[in-house]
DNA sequence: CATAAAATGATAACTGTTATCATATTGACA
DNA sequence: TGTCAATATGATAACAGTTATCATTTTATG
């Protein structure tokens, strides 16, 4: 009996990741957003959906340092070089989104010389930004 | 006074560390692997030890799960496209080590196009492996 | 040696995440 | 609509990795 339950915690938790394309967040973040809305949903259900929205391709999880918490965002399910990817910079720490159509030929070479097949969305470039080399 | 000290300790770390060139370790493996040789080294000496080898480029730090320890990988200073790089398969959870020179024109572009100066060694591709897509 | 600076290691503390489980909610079907 | 089994929820305990604390030991140097 595979039966699709949808609960009104699920509905408020995807209305409120699609609403912010993009952001990240932090499942303490969602949890304090809810509560200033008087709305409590538990700690383990937020992530329990997350980790649901993560399997099916809706949420992508990053995790950036130790010790901090998972971040998460809405992607929609879409994937590929039309997705939006990260730079990390190791200096300010600042997360950049970016989109380039450049990628697309390391995405063939490491599907085609490599077996690889990258999802691009989910890889994040470390390194140092335009700000913080100057 | 400036000093630089060196410990025992810290000649063995790094001793097992590049010993191990290529190799992945989490803080746990290490205290093992040394109190397996009857030597006991402190856990906050381990982890504080590894933090200092990453503040001074000898040893990088991989964040790949959530709660799973951080890996620790000695890298010897080496950067650019020298260095190995890797490839996380999602399905397998293989980690695959590489070395390929397509990755010189991404580095070149996102410096110049991008302003970002790209640590390679430390981004690690997330994606499926060829074993894993057949 | 003597001394001050620094490292060590046992362990407590902290944090993010997951597991547990009694209760509440959901969807399907009569 | 009412019943019921399947599933979700949320409070909280449990857990794991890492970091902080601090008395003790080791180090480098004079």
């Amino acid at each position: 009996m595979k039966t699709t339950y949808r609960t009104k915690q699920q509905d408020e938790l995807m209305a409120y990741l699609q609403q912010h394309p993009g952001a990240h967040h932090t499942a303490a973040q969602i949890k304090e957003y809810f509560a200033r809305q008087d709305k409590n949903i538990g700690t383990a259900t937020i992530y329990r959906q997350l980790e649901r929205f993560v399997e099916d391709g809706k949420v992508r999880k990053y995790l950036l340092e130790t010790g901090d918490s998972a971040c998460y965002e809405y992607v929609g399910g879409q994937e590929g070089c039309t997705a939006h990817f990260h730079l990390k910079c190791e200096k300010c720490g600042r997360l950049i989104h970016m989109n380039c159509e450049e990628l697309k030929r390391l995405e063939t070479h490491l599907l085609e010389d490599h077996g690889f097949e990258w999802t691009i969305g989910k890889t994040v470039f470390y390194g140092v930004c335009d700000k913080c080399r100057k």
